[in-house]
DNA sequence: AGGCTAACTTGTGAAATGCAAGTTAATACT
DNA sequence: AGTATTAACTTGCATTTCACAAGTTAGCCT
């Protein structure tokens, strides 16, 4: 188990300070989610097409909250179908995820045929 | 080994793809390397304050040569001192990397006080 | 109060990563 | 020309992360 605020961070740089936390494979997946959905439960992110398995959900859930980036919609509330929402600073990853999705669909359809464009 | 040809891409969504490609720790800090830099070799790769190591950089460098991200300066060249450097798919990636710099610069701070600025 | 189900946790195997050491071949040196 | 040096890797093994399946807990509904 980690407690996310004594992170090891590689070095000063910006970049790989937001790769530290930001880079794997689940954790900007579940802040799409959330830019495009607003809220979501615990098993909605289940539903996405990608298929998080559960523990990796609930760790990265845990983490991005004590990061600050999301937060249950009901914060005094029991759990059961207490969604998640972006706050401030996970909605300001918007830009970052858009730069990326623009990226993907320009540079990927080559390699991966079926990728969708935004709208 | 992998051959990145044939990748397993989770879904048909932008930015999962992107992740799918790119969603690790090192892909991006070699790109923000080539970005910075220009062109870099394998030994100076090494001497990154991140300090990857030789097999995953090996590995790295493998996978987005084969995706097309980066080349070799001299492509038939023998590899001692051949260094790599950005094709034009590689170098688009800058605007999402500006974005996740200026994101962690402007939300990390909190967490990680010696984060630098970008110039 | 009993059953249902959302939200987890736990256990175990597989895969990715990290670390140290070894190998190869191009260049530099004498 | 022969030898030493070193850049660019590869290999093997320990450790950490992740995936998959199953089990547990506690709100809610009737």
């Amino acid at each position: 188990m980690m407690k996310s605020q004594e992170f090891d961070w590689r070095s000063a740089c910006p970049i790989s300070s937001g790769l530290d936390l930001l880079g794997d494979k689940w954790s900007l997946i579940i802040i799409r989610d959330l830019i495009t959905h607003g809220t979501r439960t615990y098993s909605e992110f289940l539903e996405s097409p990608e298929q998080i398995s559960t523990n990796i959900l609930a760790e990265r859930l845990r983490m991005l909250t004590s990061m600050n980036l999301i937060e249950r919609v009901d914060p005094n509330g029991a759990a059961r179908n207490n969604a998640f929402q972006l706050t401030p600073s996970g909605a300001a990853l918007r830009p970052t995820l858009e730069a990326l999705g623009n990226w993907s669909q320009k540079y990927l359809k080559s390699f991966h045929p079926e990728i969708v464009s935004l709208d």
